[in-house]
DNA sequence: TTTCCGAGTGTTTGCGATAACACTGCCGCT
DNA sequence: AGCGGCAGTGTTATCGCAAACACTCGGAAA
């Protein structure tokens, strides 16, 4: 910095200000200024700036699997939105979502001086862990359940199960069958919430649900039981995968969907509309809800308090996976 | 780190080297400290640490669209590899994979400091962009082609493709028909390269590729059109989700696969055991490839030098969706 | 006994930037 | 003419740490 004050023929003081208040310098100066850092091929440091303004322009986010569909674009999301406020985005993730786990992660992460803290914690175990966070650091979680101690930021679970199986009712179905996620997991016990209020409040027998573990094999279990019950005429899937298991499944058992059963998955996983049949399914804008997250994260580094949801609503996207029943 | 050093009666200077040199200090003296740093809480400042030092713990890496499959993975491979060295990292994902985007990704890492960047550009007009990196920075990329002039960690995709190839010849089918990725990626330029060898090893007519997008679209459209002709009886499609389009095309025609037609994906998607019927499938270990960049990538910050380039071997996994020719 | 050595610890310095404050002219006001 | 104010710039102090070098002291070697 020197070096270019030097050749710019003013002090370090005001190469500084070129670089961060350029409104305070004369145009003429920033001019010759600039042209120094061109030639020069400065750089700011960014330890030494860092080290005097502290902040770091660095945001932390803290997953289990960014392998999956969901962690990753909402991942994607974030990213998109820091970049668009010119903060950098470091990685933690984790083996397993305990509160040790995500200490750790956090701990990782702010060792390095994050800004704050986006903590992608789907899993009731989460929430244990969220409660005993350093209170200095700005975090925001997201996809977190109730009861949460900081901002969260989520796709409405409970909303759109209710949307496919009114979806599916609405198609002439007796009631709805629901294959859940695992349980402890925040989104798993947000459809079911869903999917039960929409088949209560027409007054509909609420089959037990039955608990896959998000894999399409676990799908394709259930479903071979499924198949042989006469009765079972419709079909909420609580994530893509499984619909496809569940798909093959009934195919291979000899039932044809949509005809004999009505299926319908959860994401909108780009292959579901390739699915045979193409899924019906509830797309999740996870990108939005990077978005929102990164904006929560923003406001309570600048300073906002209080405890925040912003719920993001998801979308049917009707195909041919499911049809009058007949 | 002034109060912990009086609180524990030695100098700052010991503290320092108690966190970066334990064996420098006696044991007891040692103790003392560390139960200070624990009463007070204290951690270093990593701003101040690595204005000192110079280096700052963290690795950038650059990738064009991390919701997919393999990207995903490679970055979770990193990761898991940087935390193991005790390195933390930071994303830049870019919109498209031009020279001047990749110059941006990296300028965007380098401005926070990262010790080293990976690069993720399985396209072939990122080659342009890598020869053109500053040179004082230590880069490694993930997939790419020959001739770059920077150490490469990739999937020997040839080899993949060769043993798909094979595979589908030896259950007697007299040639094998490609569904290939866009031109430009390097992926599917090593995986015609792959299947037209393997062909011509065994003398076999090489019919011309189909060029897809990989996505389950292209490979439905595709398939559409394939279907008609009965010549076509094994395909080796150069990713899963066109397969799975494929597999949907040929189906509503109504070809059966196995019987009529072979398919051989590639990727090993954890749903292709649970397409219908199960694909096989050529596995790529992501997670392998992007702890071998990493390596690559931290030899070089140790200063080995030489253009390295390290293979994988891919692994074709035999499920249902491949039969004896009839 | 003296000398030397080295393990363990302290002191000083500087990493590169910004914040806070101080200075310099010039302008307009009284 | 004299003063205040303000835009533009410079000076100084400081952020928290580690590198380099200096010191101390006890024990081994001469």
């Amino acid at each position: 910095m020197e070096d270019v004050a030097g050749l710019a023929g003013v002090s370090a003081m005001t190469v500084s200000r070129v670089l961060n208040a350029p409104e305070k310098v004369r145009p003429e100066t920033r001019a010759r200024v600039l042209a120094a850092v061109q030639e020069l091929g400065y750089r700011p440091n960014f330890a030494a700036r860092s080290l005097v303004t502290g902040r770091s322009g660095v945001l932390g986010v803290v997953s289990m699997d960014t392998t999956l569909y969901g962690p990753a674009s909402t991942l994607y999301g974030i990213e998109r939105a820091a970049r668009q406020h010119d903060y950098l985005v470091s990685i933690a993730s984790l083996q397993a979502l305990t509160r040790r786990s995500i200490a750790e992660g956090v701990e990782r992460l702010r060792s390095q001086s994050v800004d704050g803290v986006i903590i992608i914690a789907p899993h009731e175990s989460a929430a244990e862990g969220l409660r005993h966070l350093p209170k200095d650091l700005p975090v925001v979680d997201v996809g977190g359940g109730e009861g949460v101690p900081v901002p969260v930021a989520a796709v409405d679970q409970a909303s759109g199960a209710a949307r496919a199986t009114r979806h599916l009712l609405s198609l002439g179905h007796r009631t709805v069958w629901h294959l859940s996620g695992p349980a402890n997991w925040i989104d798993a016990s947000g459809r079911i919430r869903g999917w039960r209020s929409a088949l209560e409040a027409e007054g509909c027998e609420i089959p037990e649900p039955l608990v896959g573990d998000w894999s399409a094999q676990s799908g394709y279990e259930h479903g071979r039981r499924m198949a042989h019950d006469p009765e079972i005429t419709a079909v909420f899937a609580a994530n893509d995968p499984m619909s496809l298991g569940l798909l093959r499944a009934l195919r291979e058992a000899g039932k044809r969907v949509p005809e004999d059963v009505s299926i319908v998955g959860f994401d909108d996983v780009p292959e579901a509309a390739y699915f045979w049949p193409p899924l019906t399914t509830v797309r999740q804008n996870f990108g939005e809800v990077g978005g929102q997250a990164l904006q929560l994260l923003l406001d309570r580094i600048g300073g906002v308090e209080g405890d925040v949801r912003r719920m993001v609503e998801p979308e049917l996207v009707v195909r041919e996976s499911t049809a009058q029943r007949r």
